[in-house]
DNA sequence: GTGATGTGCTTCGAAGTCGAAGCAACTGGA
DNA sequence: TCCAGTTGCTTCGACTTCGAAGCACATCAC
C-alpha cells in the first residue's frame, strides 16, 4: 500500500497545470470582452467564428458541436438563441431531412466583425505579449499535435450513443 | 474608420485555437474519468488537489477561487457540496472573522488518491502520448510564462467592486 | 417492401455557474 | 471613538449546461 507509481514527472505536471490555468484565464478574459463588445458568450462566438470560417457560411449541427467541443443539446439551445437574435439561420438540409444546416447571416458577420478587433487586442495583451515569435510557433506546433491526437483518440464519445454494453466492467449473466 | 488591422498572423491564430481546443478536449476527457472514478466534477477535483497541495491542507475561500479561476459564488456552492460529502471542512478563520478556511479531510485525501492514477493515465494517453520530452518542456515553459503574465495583468475585470482610479494604463512601477 | 438498427436533432429535468446585491467584519483617517 | 470605505463570503435570481430519453428520417439486410 505504498504510493502507486505516478507516471508524471514535475515537468509534465507543470505543463498540464499551466495548460489548464492559462486557458482558463484566457477564456475568462475573452469572455468579458465578448460580453462587452457584442453581448455574446464564448460558445456563441466560437459558433459564429466557425461558421464565418466556412466557405459556405454553414455547417451541420453535429459538426458544429464537434468543432467547438460542446454537447448537442447545448448546441440546440445556443443555436436557437443565435437564431432569435438573427445572427444565424437554421434550415433543414436538402439531402437529409433529419439534418439541420446552420448558416451565419449578414448581421452575424457584422457582429463578428465588430468584435474581432477587441478580441485580437485581448489576445495580444494577455497571451502573446510575453511570448516571442518562436514561443508562439512552438506553442502552435505542440498544441496542434496534441489536439489532433486527442481528436483522433475518441476519449469520451467512443460510443456517442451508449450501446447497451459491450465490455465487461460489469458482466451480464 | 475602416477595418483596423488585425494584428494576428496565421501562427498566432493557430496557437490560440489549438490552445482552446486542446484544453477543451482534455478537460472533457478528464471530466469523464473523474465522474467515473470518484464522482467529482472538474472544479471539485481542482479544489481538492489545490488543498491537498497546500502544506496545511487548507486555504481561504478567496485564494481557492483565484487559484482555480472560479467565481466566488460558485466556490461557495462547491465548497458546500464538498463539505456535505465530508471531503472538506469549513471553519471561520481565527484572525479574521469574515474569512473561511477550507481544509481537506482524510476522506478527501483518500478520494484524491483513488482518482489520481486514472487521472494520470488519461493525461498520458491523451496529452503526453504524442509529445516528446522537449515538447513537454517547451509547453510547460511557454504556458507558464503566459499564465504568469495573465495573473499579473488584471484583464479588464480588475475591479469588480474596487473603485480604483489607477487609470487603466499605468504600468510604471 | 419490411423490420431492425443507426443517426440527427430536440425536449426535459437536474445540476452548475455567474454577477449583483446583501451582510458582517476589518481598516484607516479625522 | 466614529464612520465611511473595503473586503470576505453568502444568498438570490437568471441563465447555461449536460445526459438521457424521445422523435423522425435513413440505411441496410433480407
Amino acid at each position: 500500500m505504498t504510493a502507486p507509481p505516478p507516471r508524471l514527472d514535475a515537468t509534465q505536471l507543470g505543463a498540464y497545470f499551466a495548460l489548464i490555468e492559462a486557458s482558463s484565464l484566457l477564456k475568462h478574459a475573452v469572455e468579458q470582452q465578448l460580453r462587452d463588445a457584442g453581448d455574446l458568450s464564448y460558445v456563441q462566438f466560437q459558433l459564429l467564428a466557425t461558421l464565418g470560417d466556412s466557405p459556405t457560411g454553414s455547417r451541420r449541427m453535429t459538426d458544429l458541436a464537434d468543432g467547438v467541443v460542446y454537447s448537442r443539446s447545448g448546441l440546440t439551445y445556443q443555436a436557437q438563441t443565435l437564431e432569435k437574435r438573427g445572427l444565424v439561420t437554421r434550415t433543414p438540409s436538402a439531402d437529409d431531412e433529419r439534418s439541420v444546416t446552420v448558416t451565419i447571416t449578414e448581421e452575424g458577420r457584422a457582429v463578428l466583425a465588430g468584435i474581432f478587433p477587441g478580441h485580437v487586442a485581448v489576445l495580444d495583451d494577455l497571451l502573446f505579449a510575453p511570448l516571442s515569435r518562436s514561443d508562439v510557433e512552438a506553442l502552435a506546433d505542440v498544441l496542434a499535435r496534441a489536439r489532433d491526437h486527442m481528436r483522433r483518440t475518441p476519449p469520451r464519445s467512443a460510443e456517442p450513443r451508449r450501446r447497451k454494453k459491450t465490455t465487461g466492467t460489469d458482466q451480464a449473466p
